[in-house]
DNA sequence: TCTGGGGTCCTAGGACCC
DNA sequence: TCTGGGGTCCTAGGACCC
């Protein structure tokens, strides 16, 4: 049996915890430089048009009408919340994987003679979370992980559940996947969702009794594992230990539009710093950078809103000589790659770096022709990350990282880093 | 250069996730 | 004025091999 914990609402709900003023008001939270909605209270879900991914600026009278409360995106707060959601619910099972920032998967056979039932673990993991973080999760319950996802929707969708479903015998799970949406299934996008409907097929009850054949084809072997899952045969294993990163990246917009390559490179130069940062901090060497440029997808031509602006965009990919993780070797490679894709003439939203093709760390080749990776250059790294942990991002950095045309990022409404800064603990008066 | 059955590896792009 | 930022997996098709 597998469980799927999922928190509600989740950066709102961080907000709250530490805020509880905010509690019962319609609340949202906003991305980068305060720009999209990237999370909504369950208060500001009810109100017609707050949807997720709007621009902020289009619906500031609804804000204004409906006195909703906006929070710029604290990811350190949300990230160290996380992690302390995810060590208690180890207090629970051994096995728990980690799925996402406010979800994760638990093994939980084995646990019977310690809980009532499944549900009664369902209710003490909420209670416990609810007392110690001040979060609100639900708790979904089936014999694969699908099933899982499946019971927690129901849980969140139906209050009456009380935040914990179990789908543990053929009954409940028929009654449940027969009102249960194929575009609402875990892996069934918007593509795959057309084709369904295209041959009758609206439930995942429905999908269940689809021709293996013709899910294959058309689903490839994801559909087929999806369906396989309804049916209660596990496709999915609980994945403990979360792999290394394949490909790490950093592309943030501008805060407006820039035509100029040098302002362009400034800002390449701190997205790389990012990205080698996350590489040094999982142990691996990158083989491969990738870089692109574009400008804004959105802009109209001067005069005529039906007519989009001439639009470029262009990516370049370099292998390295030689594997590396210094923000000093790669840049060079990177400003390369930029320089061979710039253009003129345009202004440009985004340019962000792809890190990719990783070795672990201790891999060290030297090539017949090719020097190997500068030691020195990281080790060097290794004590700027330090100190860049201690004192504040970006306290050391390359001179390249100057000028940063972002800084700062437009963040009006930040909560402080309450548990992982000294200089922004919580105070109570 | 063509014939053909049998493979592997790589990459771009699609689809999906939170 | 203003339109998110990360990721994963799979497949088809090309290039190449014997």
């Amino acid at each position: 049996m597998f469980a799927l914990v999922d928190a509600n609402n989740f950066y709102c709900s961080v907000e709250r915890s530490f805020d509880p003023t905010l509690t019962g008001k319609p609340l949202v939270v906003v991305g980068n430089n305060d720009r999209c909605i990237i999370a909504r209270s369950a208060e500001a879900k009810a109100i017609e048009g707050i949807k997720m991914g709007v621009p902020i600026y289009q619906v500031q009278g609804l804000i204004d009408k409906h006195q909703i409360q906006v929070r710029s995106a604290n990811f350190t707060l949300y990230g160290d919340t996380s992690s302390r959601l995810m060590s208690l619910l180890n207090q629970f099972v051994d096995d728990v994987e980690v799925y996402s920032i406010d979800e994760a998967f638990l093994l939980v056979d084995g646990y019977e003679g310690l809980y009532p039932s499944y549900s009664g673990l369902g209710k003490a993991i909420r209670e416990t979370i609810q007392k110690w973080l001040r979060l609100p999760v639900c708790v979904g319950f089936g014999a694969t992980k699908t099933l899982a996802k499946v019971a927690n929707r129901l849980a969140k969708k139906n209050p009456e559940l009380g935040g914990v479903c179990v789908l543990d015998s053929e009954e409940a799970i028929s009654s449940a996947l027969a009102t249960f949406d194929v575009s609402d299934l875990w892996g069934v996008g918007y593509k795959s969702s057309r084709k369904l409907r295209a041959i009758g097929v609206q439930t995942a009850l429905q999908l269940r009794s689809v021709n293996d054949e013709w899910i294959n084809r058309v689903m490839t072997v994801n559909g087929l594992r999806l369906a396989y899952e309804l049916r209660g045969m596990p496709r999915k294993i609980l994945e403990v230990d979360s792999p290394p990163k394949q490909s790490i990246c950093s592309c943030p917009s501008f805060r407006d539009v820039v035509p100029d390559q040098k302002i362009i490179a400034d800002a390449l130069s701190s997205h790389l710093a990012r990205c080698c940062e996350k590489l040094r901090k999982q142990d691996s060497l990158c083989g491969t950078i990738t870089v692109f440029l574009h400008t804004n997808k959105f802009r109209r031509t001067p005069g005529r809103t039906d007519l989009p602006s001439k639009q470029y965009y262009a990516s370049r990919s370099i292998d390295l000589p030689h594997p590396t993780s210094t923000t000093a070797e790669i840049l060079r490679y990177a400003l390369e790659a930029l320089d061979s894709i710039f253009a003129f003439g345009y202004t440009f939203k985004k340019t962000g770096v792809i890190l990719s093709n990783f070795v672990p760390a201790d891999y060290r080749s030297r090539g017949i022709f090719t020097e190997g990776p500068n030691e020195r250059l990281i080790k060097l790294a290794g004590v700027v990350d330090k100190l860049n942990y201690r004192f504040g991002q970006d306290k050391l950095r390359l001179a390249s990282q100057m000028f940063n045309p972002d800084w700062p990022m437009k963040r009006e409404w930040l909560s402080k880093r309450y548990t992982t800064r000294w200089d922004e603990i919580l105070v109570v008066n």
